[in-house]
DNA sequence: ACTCCTTTGTTACCAAAATCACTATCCTTA
DNA sequence: TAAGGATAGTGATTTTGGTAACAAAGGAGT
């Protein structure tokens, strides 16, 4: 498992890879060759080929892949044999749907703080999560070993939150805000940015046609 | 502004340049130099020259770039200038959250529908939308001119939705489901799978250090 | 055991995107 | 009005990611 530069666009497909395999499993399908896994999501077979070769060996030729066998190397590779605790920062609108909503609470994520500095929020009751106020993030982060922060706070405060996950050692933050995040090079940061995703479309609707 | 092949990473930092842009002209700043843009959004400013020249020449040489005439023509590259109607399927926790975060409600963009088959959802009012069952999809589509369809509901379904709306002739997809969602190819597609996200992040934490 | 069929793993090739380096042009000021 | 400094625009180079083709290897059937 070494393989030191993966590209990002090939860590993306193998967590969807994974969430197929996941199924197959699930429909007690036992083997799939690099060609369904690659129609099921869009991609050619010798794509799907080669994203796996940058790990290893896991199939056998002539025949194809041992469902189980890969999802559990998937499963390793993308490093969700551990539970990764997060917390979420601003328990508005987003940040709350995002902690009610299932596509969050999955294997292998924990949700295990949720914190606010409107004190009217604090103390609600977020699927089993009380929100906490801003004060105390620090403590929490420790406490409850966080590793990775979700930043829904509007935009004019997303860089102080994340000054102070990252100074609290959080290594990874997940941005749901309109803001330019700067973190240091240790620490792992990915945009979710909704405006730029509508920008985008809007951008292909005037074009394509 | 014919420039057939504009790579999405392109897009995407057109529509971020955008954002700051609109940040400085509220600040009163008059012009701006690429080395400034890119110091704001984390590039090389070779990268925001290049972006740029896929659409013509918008500085002056020795001086930068007019903040609100750089901002113009992003907007009318981006196809802002005209007003987008968004539907949102699905009035989930997600669909909600979205249908009422304020970040959706933004200049060029506008809810006009919202549906769910589930009964007890429909006639909630969100934001001033009030929510429509799921059989009133193509009539709301035509009726309301939607052009971008938002799907919130579970993987199951997204396939199903994403067919009905493309059926009644909607052009562009964000897909929020964690599903691969297939659409013929004059249809925009994007996702924002945020299991994906996570996945990417838990790669990175257990590889980087 | 031999042959054929299938499908993987891998290499070589190609395309696309980012970076770099250079040139052209404008503004300022002496 | 000439010179210097700054910065946009652009062509060349490098890097990266994707495609395609093929050799290696396993299984099935005769």
């Amino acid at each position: 498992m070494k393989a030191y530069k993966i590209p990002e666009a090939t860590v993306i497909r193998l967590s969807i890879y994974s969430r197929q395999l996941s199924n197959l499993r699930k429909a007690g399908v036992e083997t799939v060759s690099s060609e369904e896994i690659a129609n099921s999501v869009g991609v050619s077979s010798a794509q799907v080929r080669k994203d796996l070769a940058y790990f290893g060996e896991f199939g056998t030729r002539g025949v194809g892949y041992r469902v189980d066998e890969l999802l559990g190397n998937l499963t390793k590779i993308l490093g969700l044999t551990k539970e990764w605790n997060l917390a979420i920062i601003g328990a508005g609108k987003l940040g709350s749907a995002l902690a009610l909503y299932e596509g969050f609470r999955q294997r292998g994520f924990s949700i295990r703080a949720i914190v606010d500095v409107d004190h009217k929020r604090v103390g609600l009751d977020l699927a089993g999560v009380v929100v906490d106020p801003l004060d105390r993030l620090e403590t929490l982060i420790k406490e409850r070993d966080i590793k990775i922060g979700i930043i829904t706070v509007p935009a004019a405060e997303a860089q102080r939150v994340t000054d102070r996950l990252v100074d609290a050692g959080v290594p990874a933050v997940l941005n749901f805000s309109p803001q330019v995040l700067r973190v240091p090079p240790h620490v792992v940061l990915r945009n979710v940015d909704l405006a730029v995703n509508l920008k985008v479309l809007s951008f292909n609707l005037s074009h394509n046609s």
